[in-house]
DNA sequence: CCGGATCCGTTTCGATACTG
DNA sequence: CAGTATCGAAACGGATCCGG
């Protein structure tokens, strides 16, 4: 709290990016996790991103749940443990998050072609989206591996 | 200078979103407005953004320009005006900002069907990415309007 | 142990003023 | 017009501590 300020906001519907609530390092990097690796809980986001700080993920979580993009439950067997679901707000994210992993692997893995998991993902681009839309839609938060050996993920 | 600490760069090829050039709040609306808008100098990010200061846009232009998004070079009719163009990476990106603008308007402009450019865009996909990548190629940096009424931009 | 909250030094942001 | 300079405010990030 404390005076949050509200951002300019100036054009009214036309072309915003609506960058302001992912629009930073660790929000879609959360995003692409749950949807690719099928992460859940703080932990899971702790080791699989860059080295987030505990803080930061703890921050970016409630920015997240603020959003409308994630909700947070508490785990039914375990009560300290919460997990992460992503909302339709955050599954029609997957679109962007293919497509920056599509030109990443591109031009970021500055090379040929290291990474066959993307460019499976590219190829039977509808198929993957649909397939984390229902994967997340049923609450059946598997990484993305082994459907048919189309998609693998470290 | 006073020690540049390199990020942790972890992984290595499979699933970095590269947020950590275009990660940000401002760097995209710079492509958007390039691509969508055609906009090529620092006074037209300026009034295009929503209210960028100066310093930030001198910053991530530059940034820009060492990540290879982008080029300035000096305009050849006004010496003192500098016209930026996309790079076939920052051309790239243009998958990217389509699917942002269809995500935010959806979600962002919370309601209905507000904004027709892009649903237009998401409709003719491909032949819209098509006439990004023609235009600057050709250094033909004309906003997108007009195609036959397809598309329409404010 | 897990999911944070709190403190604190460093970095970056963002608004305004100013310069070539 | 296209940027710097400056400076307060915010965010980052590490480390540590806390509640369940």
């Amino acid at each position: 709290m404390t005076g949050k300020v509200p951002p300019k906001h100036r054009s009214g519907c036309p072309v915003s990016l609506a960058l302001e609530t992912i629009g930073d390092r660790w929000s879609l990097l959360i995003v692409r996790d749950m949807m690719v690796r099928g992460h859940r809980t703080f932990k899971q986001f702790q080791g699989s991103g860059e080295g987030i700080a505990t803080n930061v993920l703890a921050n970016r979580l409630r920015k997240l749940e603020g959003g409308g993009f994630i909700v947070g439950e508490a785990d039914a067997s375990d009560g300290r443990r919460v997990n992460y679901r992503l909302t339709e707000k955050g599954i029609d994210l997957a679109p962007v998050v293919l497509e920056i992993l599509i030109w990443g692997a591109r031009h970021e893995a500055s090379g040929g072609a290291p990474c066959a998991a993307v460019d499976n993902m590219a190829k039977h681009r509808e198929a993957m989206l649909a397939e984390v839309r229902r994967r997340w839609r049923e609450r059946d938060a598997t990484p993305l591996q082994a459907k048919s050996g189309e998609w693998s993920w470290p």
